[in-house]
DNA sequence: GCAACGATTTGACTTATGTCACGAGCGATG
DNA sequence: CATCGCTCGTGACATAAGTCAAATCGTTGC
C-alpha cells in the first residue's frame, strides 16, 4: 500500500492535535490548510486507527459479582453488564463492552481467532479502530450464508479491517452434505493448514449458540428444526464454532459435527485467552455447558446471567473450569 | 486504594462518552448531573489513564532515512524527528515522540527500566497517561540531586504515576566517595536484589550523556570538570546510566565507574528493547559509542543526527550492532 | 484541449465543549 | 454549634469543534 500524501498530512494533523495538544486552528495554521480540513483529517485519523481512543473496562470487572464469578468458576476475568435503570440497554452495551475488552486483551504480534454468530457480528460492528499491524485475525469456522448476512468471513474481515490487522479467511463451507466430503475437504492442504494454526492463537472470540428452533444454526439452514430437536434429545445443549456440544461441553459425535468444517474444539481449548460473550438470557444452559467444557477464560455476561451461573455452580458444587492446555 | 464513588461516576461518564459516543449533554442526562461536571469528569478520566488517547508514531518511522539507519546499524526501529520548517521545534518534539514510542513498546505485565538525565526527565514530563496496571517501572541508576531536580527516582516515579504502573525506586546514591563503600553498598541485599532484576526488564529508556564541562554528571557534581576532562583523555566518550563508556561503548575501569551504584552495563545490554533518545547535536560521539556498545535497539534522533550517524557508519565500514543477549 | 467527474478544500454557520466564579455540602476544629 | 476550609457541582459565558453546500483542484476520457 503506497503512502498517500493525504495520509501523511492526516497523520501530522493527528500528531499535532492529539500528541501535542494543539488546537485545531493552530494545527491548521502550522500545516497551512483550513481548520475545516483539520477537523476532517482528525475524524479520518480516528477512523483509521492512527489515533486510538480506548476506555478502560475496569468499571465492569470491578464488581463483587465479577470477583465471585471468577473465584467460583475459575475464569480469569469476567465483565458484568449491569441491568439497573441508570445503565444503558444491556443488549446495546454488551457488544461495546466485549469489543473494548477484547481489544484490551490483544497484544502486539498476536494471532487472534474469531468465530461466528449474531453476537460476534455485533461486536465486530462496534469494534473500535486501532493500529494493530502485526496482529493476525483468523477465521475459526467455515462459511455459511446467514439471513442477516453475518457470515464468518465477514466477522473476521470486519474485525481485521478495524484493527488494521491482517485477516485470514478460509473458504470452505461450514457444513457439507456428506461426511466423506467434509473429511476430504478437511484433508486439503489449504484447509488443513489453516485449521492447524488455530491452536496457536493467543486469543479467541466467540459466543455460544442455543439449540432452539430459532437458534442461529437452524435459521441459517445448517440444520433443520427437527434435526436440531433430535440432537437435543441426544444430549446436545449448545453450539461452539458451529459444532454441537453436550451438557459437559464435550464434542458430540453426530452427523452434523462430522460434516462440519470448523476449528477443532480441543484447538480452541488450547488457546490461552478464550473470550466468551453471551447476550441472551435464554442461553443459560448453553453457557453452562461452554463453561464446563472449558471454553471461557474470559467471560462477558449480564448481571442476571452471572447470578444464575453462580447459583447453579454452587448448587451443583462444581469446581473450577480447567485452564488452557497451552 | 479504595474505590471512590467519584471514580465510578467518572468512569461511567468516560465510558458513555468515549466508548458509546454519546454527547456530553446526553451523558449528563443519563447520569443525572450537569454537563459541566461531565466535562470535568472526562478531563480527569483522561488524566487518570482511564481513557487513553494514543497516536501512532508511524509518521516518524516511515521514512527512508529511518529505514537506512535500521538497515545499516542494525537497530530494530528508528524514529526520526524532522527539522524542516513545517515541523515543530525538534527539541520540543522529541520528548513527545519518545514518550509515545516508548508507550507503544510497553506490553502488559512488562518490567521497564528508566535511567536518568535531562532528556529522560523531559520525556517523563510529557508521557501520556495510561492504564498500565501490572507494569513495573524500575530505576536503573542510583540517585543524585540535580540542579534542575531531575533526580533518577523522580524520573521513575513520574513515569510510573502517569502509566498507573508500579514504580520501584532504589535508594542509594549514584556515586559514593570511596570504592570500598560503593562495593559494600552494592552488596547490600536490598540494593543487590534490585540491581539483579534489571536484566529481567523487557524495555529500557535512557539517553547517552556527553563528557563536556556542561555535561550532566559535571553539573550535578558527580565529577568535577577537570576530572571529567582527564577521563576524556583516558578514553571516555559518553555516559550511560551514570557510567563512563569508551569509544566502543565499553565500560571503563576507572575510579568514577567503580564508585557508581547503577545498572550493570551488561544487564542493560541484556534487555531486549533498549530505547535510546538523543536530543542534542553535540552528543554525536557519545551516540556513536552507545550504538557500537549495543545500547540501542530502538533509537530516537533528529534528521541531521541520523545523517551524521549514517555517514560515519558507512565511512568506517561498521557492521550491525549486536542484539540483546536475552 | 476541454468537458465531466470525483475527491479535496474551504467559508460560514451550528453545535458542542471548556472554563470559571460562585454556592452548596460536609467533615474537622476550637 | 458556629466557623473554617475543603471538595464538588453548577449556570452562564467564551471558545472550540463539527458540518455542509459551494468552490476548487486534479484526472480521465473523448
Amino acid at each position: 500500500m503506497p503512502i498517500r500524501n493525504t495520509d501523511q498530512i492526516m497523520h501530522k494533523a493527528a500528531w499535532l492535535y492529539y500528541s501535542h495538544g494543539l488546537r485545531q486552528d493552530e494545527v491548521a495554521q502550522k500545516l497551512e490548510i483550513s481548520r475545516a480540513s483539520v477537523a476532517t483529517y482528525l475524524r479520518r485519523a480516528r477512523e483509521t486507527g492512527i489515533v486510538n481512543i480506548t476506555t478502560s473496562t475496569e468499571l465492569f470487572t470491578d464488581d463483587v459479582l465479577a470477583r465471585e464469578l471468577e473465584d467460583a468458576t475459575g475464569v480469569t476475568a469476567a465483565w458484568i453488564v449491569p441491568e439497573d435503570r441508570q445503565a444503558m440497554d444491556p443488549t446495546a452495551e454488551m457488544p461495546v463492552l466485549a469489543a473494548s475488552a477484547f481489544l484490551e486483551l490483544i497484544n502486539k504480534g498476536d494471532r487472534v481467532g474469531v468465530a461466528w454468530g449474531r453476537t460476534v457480528y455485533h461486536i465486530a460492528d462496534v469494534m473500535p479502530f486501532a493500529d494493530l499491524r502485526g496482529v493476525t485475525v483468523v477465521q475459526l469456522c467455515g462459511n455459511l450464508g446467514a439471513p442477516y448476512s453475518y457470515r464468518p468471513d465477514q466477522c473476521t474481515t470486519e474485525i481485521a479491517r478495524r484493527l488494521n490487522a491482517e485477516g485470514i479467511n478460509f473458504y470452505a463451507p461450514l457444513v457439507l452434505s456428506s461426511e466423506r466430503l467434509a473429511e476430504e475437504l478437511r484433508g486439503e492442504p489449504v484447509i488443513r493448514e489453516q485449521l492447524s494454526t488455530i491452536a496457536d492463537c493467543h486469543l479467541a472470540l466467540y459466543s455460544v449458540g442455543g439449540i432452539e428452533d430459532d437458534s442461529h444454526l437452524v435459521k441459517c439452514g445448517a440444520l433443520s428444526a427437527s434435526e436440531m430437536h433430535r440432537m437435543g434429545e441426544e444430549g446436545a445443549v449448545g453450539v461452539i464454532a458451529g459444532q454441537l456440544i453436550d451438557g459437559d461441553g464435550q464434542w458430540i459425535n453426530c452427523a452434523h459435527n462430522r460434516r462440519c468444517i470448523s476449528a477443532d474444539l480441543d484447538s480452541i481449548r488450547a488457546i490461552s485467552k478464550r473470550m466468551l460473550v453471551v447476550q441472551e438470557d435464554s442461553k443459560f444452559e448453553p453457557l453452562m455447558a461452554a463453561l464446563k467444557g472449558g471454553f471461557a477464560s474470559h467471560l462477558v455476561v449480564t448481571t442476571s446471567m452471572a447470578r444464575r451461573v453462580m447459583d447453579r455452580w454452587r448448587r451443583d458444587g462444581l469446581g473450577k473450569v480447567h485452564a488452557a492446555t497451552a
